[in-house]
RNA sequence: GCCCCUAUCGUCUAGCGGCCUAGGACACCGCCCUUUCAAGGCGGAGAUCACGGGUUCGAAUCCCGUUGGGGGCACCA
């Protein structure tokens, strides 16, 4: 299917920091308009004086920009549409709201918040739909009025009655609705805002956008809007109703999952990329086995067709495993950039600060294809930026070996250490390998026992690297610690 | 209670009537490589395609029903 003319729309409302399915809406929106060509439009939908938050829209932009997704229309950016704050527009849904009135497809109603309450309880204890009742539908405005317990009314949708909407949902194909089950639905608040369904129906109709790609959530409220462009005469976009993105209950993710909020991902040391790529395949697939996308390739494949249909769970694990192959396939310097503020900022304090940058630039190599995550990288670089480590005496010594042997390995290790020339992995290996046979040990104990010696830890880069690295002076002082440890041991140890 | 959507390995998914004794990926388990850890390579286990009826020469794929899951039914979006 062509789609010509695309305008897609992300539409958050400023109640929180946007959470990962959120933001998977909006990445979709913006690969629907980048592959065709189109623009996307980010408007924001701030209808709800009571729930808006402080702070709530820089985190929203943040996200986006976290994840480079930019917007052609919205905030910061402005456009021939705006604007693009719905609280800014009050006039413009009012405007639409008369029209409404004027031509009997809406009413105002008297029907006091409390009221309704009461009412809706009363159904649903009746096991009815809790719908509105219709008090004020029928009778004159000055009845309704009259026999109103409010002097400031709403505006309410008339809903056509016996009416079957069906439409052409671009994700879920034929979907229909018996209107008589809608309710008529507010259009504008006490407080003169409209509500969603109000605000959403005139700013599509006015920004033109062609597509609305919108959460699973919205399917059942579209017959209203279908409704709406119908009463005031406008043609309505298509629709694609896009998965939900579940938590491991299979419930709607929220944030007693744990981390939901897509910038929550950042402090956790995940890439910006990965997190594109992995967002991008919770509901959409190419084909039977490509799932690494750069971005370009996500943007020329992304078509709705191959949208699913069924909510998939957010799976951690396997977000883990991407992002680690995004940060091994990284070029060294940008691994660098990334690695170096979480270095900066959670390595142990006794570490000074700054950090020596071209020590950094030498340690992180080694490091790179052994996390998944940056949040990883301070745990395990500590060694190397340590002064003192600390040594597990236990550990220190190789299986199959004792204390005294390893306390002779590693004196020997040493004395052979001392005189040599040049601190290069080569230089070190050349004289090591051969020393194990030497003392009649395996390369593994020998190696084992200055690992540990030197890093403090049973896993570790490969030895020599780590040795050279670390250099000569820090090594030669870890290993002395050890046999002295193991010489002298500490009741407590 | 009512309405709508949905249903393939634990998870993400391929499949759009015969290429399927169901393919890939993550996770898991072995083996190989190897100084440890990763990475990588190879292999394994894991789905009676929710269930029951149809349609058809033939169904994971089409239709109906049941069940399960999700979403919705506000002066919230």
């Amino acid at each position: 299917m062509e789609d010509k003319d695309v305008r897609v729309r992300y539409a958050p409302s400023p109640t929180g920091i946007p959470h990962v399915g959120n933001i998977r809406t909006a990445l979709f929106n913006w690969l629907f308009a980048r592959h065709n060509g189109g623009s996307l439009i980010v408007r924001i939908e701030d209808t709800d004086q009571a729930r808006t938050q402080e702070g709530a829209i820089q985190a929203i932009l943040e996200s986006l920009r976290w994840l480079d997704i930019d917007w052609d229309e919205g905030p910061e950016v402005g456009g021939d549409f705006g604007p693009y704050l719905q609280s800014e527009r009050l006039d413009i849904y009012d405007r639409y709201a008369r029209k409404l009135l004027e031509s009997g497809a809406a009413y105002h109603c008297y029907c006091s918040a409390e009221r309704l309450k009461a009412a809706r309880d009363e159904q649903s204890r009746l096991k009815q739909m809790p719908v509105y009742n219709g008090r004020c539908r029928d009778v004159s405005e000055d009845e309704a009025k009259a026999s109103g317990d409010t002097d400031i009314p709403v505006v309410r949708f008339r809903v056509p009655t016996g009416r079957t909407i069906t439409f052409n949902d671009r994700i879920r194909e034929k979907v229909s609705f018996d209107s008589d089950i809608l309710g008529d639905f507010v259009l504008i608040k006490t407080d003169k805002f409209p509500t969603y369904h109000m605000a959403n129906v005139v700013d599509d109709h006015l920004m033109k956008i062609s597509h609305v790609l919108r959460a699973e959530e919205w399917l059942s409220s579209t017959p209203r809007h279908l409704l709406l462009y119908e009463a005031l005469g406008m043609i309505p976009p298509q629709y694609g109703h896009l998965p939900i993105i579940l938590g491991p209950d299979r419930s709607k993710l929220s944030k007693r999952h744990g981390a939901a909020a897509l910038l929550d991902y950042r402090g956790l040391g995940f890439v910006p990329d990965a997190m594109v790529n992995y967002l991008a395949l919770m509901g959409w697939s190419l084909d039977d086995h490509t799932e690494l996308f750069a971005r370009n390739e996500l943007v020329e494949h992304f078509a709705l067709e191959r949208v699913g249909k069924t909510g998939a769970i957010f799976d951690i694990t396997k977000l883990s495993w991407m992002n680690g192959v995004y940060l091994r396939d990284m070029p060294a310097g940008r691994f660098v950039e990334d690695a170096l503020p979480i270095l900066e900022s959670k390595l142990p304090p006794a570490v000074p600060r700054p950090l020596d940058r071209a020590y950094a630039e030498r340690v992180l190599p080694l490091l790179q294809e052994r996390i998944k995550t940056l949040e990883e990288l301070p745990e395990i670089a500590a060694f190397f930026f340590a002064d003192e480590i600390s040594h597990d005496p236990a550990a220190l010594i190789p299986k199959k070996m004792d204390r005294d042997a390893t306390i002779s390995a590693l004196n020997a290790a040493a004395t052979n250490l001392d005189p040599l020339e040049s601190w290069d992995p080569d230089s070190l290996e050349a004289l090591l390998r051969p020393l194990a046979p030497d003392l009649g040990i395996k390369t593994g104990q020998l190696f084992g026992a200055l690992r540990v010696a030197v890093t403090g830890r049973t896993a570790a880069p490969p030895l020599f690297d780590t040795m050279s690295v670390l250099g000569r002076e820090r090594c030669m002082k870890r290993i002395q610690d050890a046999v002295n440890l193991l010489t002298y041991p500490t009741d407590a140890g």
